[in-house]
DNA sequence: CAGTTCCC
DNA sequence: GGGT
């Protein structure tokens, strides 16, 4: 795998800046949606899909599975993990395309060459949502995150520090990527609930792709 | 509070 | 639809 397949120079319509240190990279992976879901099929084949719960009880309607450390949700919190405490095994490793993807968005994004040690899965059939959060788990905020968009459209909500700051409402499609990080690492986003719909490619479903530096 | 319900 |  090489690491030149994302060099393409984007236009300059295409690159969105939304926050400071917050970045719409529009149609970014567009053409290699085949090659992407063929490594988040491995993946899954190996870590399959599944509903976590989240500290309050309450059963989150996107389904998840992931590569490099791991993330869950439990009656107990939230929490990476470096391997599968049932086998004892690593979870899987993050595909070469991955990290290629994920150091070139960033680098596009302004936050230079990027090794994420940790990639999210999440599957949103029509009505899943991830409500208003900030990603604060990780032990390095230092490092961006990259978010990938697959499938079906979505209308991602980024607001401030506080849940209380306003929020922007900005649709993605297939193969859009968003970068955040510095000032806006720790910004409140979310999803709305996907609308029903079926793409060629991914049917009837979003996948969405976070790359992070969990440790 | 990575959810759901309710209210404007 | 948007805030909570």
């Amino acid at each position: 795998m090489t690491l030149d397949l994302f060099e393409d120079a984007l236009p300059s319509p295409w690159r969105e800046d939304i926050a400071p240190g917050a970045v719409v990279l529009h149609g970014f992976v567009r053409e290699h949606g085949p090659e992407l879901l063929a490594a988040i099929n491995r993946v899954v084949a190996q870590v399959p899909w599944r509903h976590f719960t989240t500290p309050g009880g309450f059963t989150m309607s996107v389904a998840m599975s992931w590569c490099g450390n791991g993330w869950s949700s439990s009656r107990q919190g939230y929490r990476y993990s470096t391997h599968d405490s049932v086998s004892g095994k690593c979870w899987p490793a993050i595909p070469a395309i991955l990290m290629a993807l994920a150091d070139e968005a960033a680098q596009q994004a302004g936050f230079g060459h990027y090794v994420p040690d940790s990639c999210l899965i999440n599957r949103y059939d029509p009505g899943s949502k991830l409500s208003l959060h900030q990603d604060k788990d990780e032990h390095d905020f230092s490092a961006p995150i990259v978010s990938v968009s697959l499938g079906l459209p979505a209308v991602f909500q980024f607001g401030g520090l506080q849940r209380s700051d306003k929020t922007q409402r900005i649709p993605l499609v297939h193969g859009d990527v968003v970068v955040w990080g510095g000032p806006s690492r720790l910004c409140f986003h979310g999803i709305m609930p996907v609308k029903e719909g079926y793409h060629s490619l991914v049917g009837p479903h979003r996948i969405n792709i976070t790359l992070r530096k969990a440790f």
